[in-house]
DNA sequence: ATCTGTATTCTACAAGTATAGAATACAGAT
DNA sequence: ATCTGTATTCTATACTTGTAGAATACAGAT
């Protein structure tokens, strides 16, 4: 049933999820996530035990068994997640061209400090 | 019929199209995005039309008949699909936070080389 | 051994997306 | 007036996503 498709760019409702798991330390329970959401994206019970299943389908979460619950363990780092997707931004939006990206940035409705605190920010990780 | 939500995340197929359109001078004929697509996404005849209205339901594109056939134009540009869609990159996926943000773009594969080529267009095209 | 509450899985359904064959419509040729 | 080729619309299927009720399973109470 798996897709191993790890660069896919998830459903906005399994990243809300993503983002609740990523926010707790692992290896996380069920209620953890739940809690996460409650703010950002309420969900029934169910709803989000479908939405685990279908992640763990696709590889980003493994699911521990654990007597009467059960556990999740994010298998890819939103480290990584971010960084496959915005390389697909770039690529699959901008055409791969830098010029045409910084556009898009200097037009999303950043300040110009927040567009020097990214120049900044971009010079310091960069080393 | 018409959804009318342009801040939406179009999804591949229709992007892809969207792609094309804007690739051309408008107006645009059904045999100019098909040129387009040729090299990246090549589709039948009917999926194309098929994406094309979805797209016009959308409010993506305008369709304008000309006897047998048509003519489409962008209702919206590439420039200002990008700045959206990359603050809700940074919005939905980095929290708003642009250390984060940042730290992605460094992981995402780019050269020292070409993010310093980022920062310099920021510089520049921030002024 | 039975009851009970809760965790998990099954099943379901409505939209949305990707794709395209069948049917149709119509301008230009004869 | 009819034929013909091509442009467009209708119809259709399969898969994905969002959402959740119904059914089940099971640990702990009695």
């Amino acid at each position: 049933m798996q897709k191993r498709d790890a660069m896919r760019r998830l459903p906005d409702g399994e990243l809300e999820v993503m983002q609740a798991i990523w926010a707790c330390t692992p290896p996380v329970s069920r209620a953890d996530i739940d809690a996460q959401l409650r703010d950002t994206h309420p969900m029934a019970q169910t709803t989000l035990l479908t939405v685990l299943t279908r992640l763990a389908d696709k590889g980003f979460v493994r699911i521990d068994k654990e007597g009467r619950s059960a556990r999740y363990t994010p298998l890819i780092s939103r480290q990584s997640y971010l960084a496959q997707q915005s390389r697909r931004f770039l690529d699959k939006l901008c055409g791969g061209s830098l010029p045409t990206f910084a556009a898009a940035l200097c037009d999303s409705g950043l300040s110009r400090e927040e567009l020097d605190e990214l120049r900044t920010l971009l010079e310091r990780d960069g080393l």
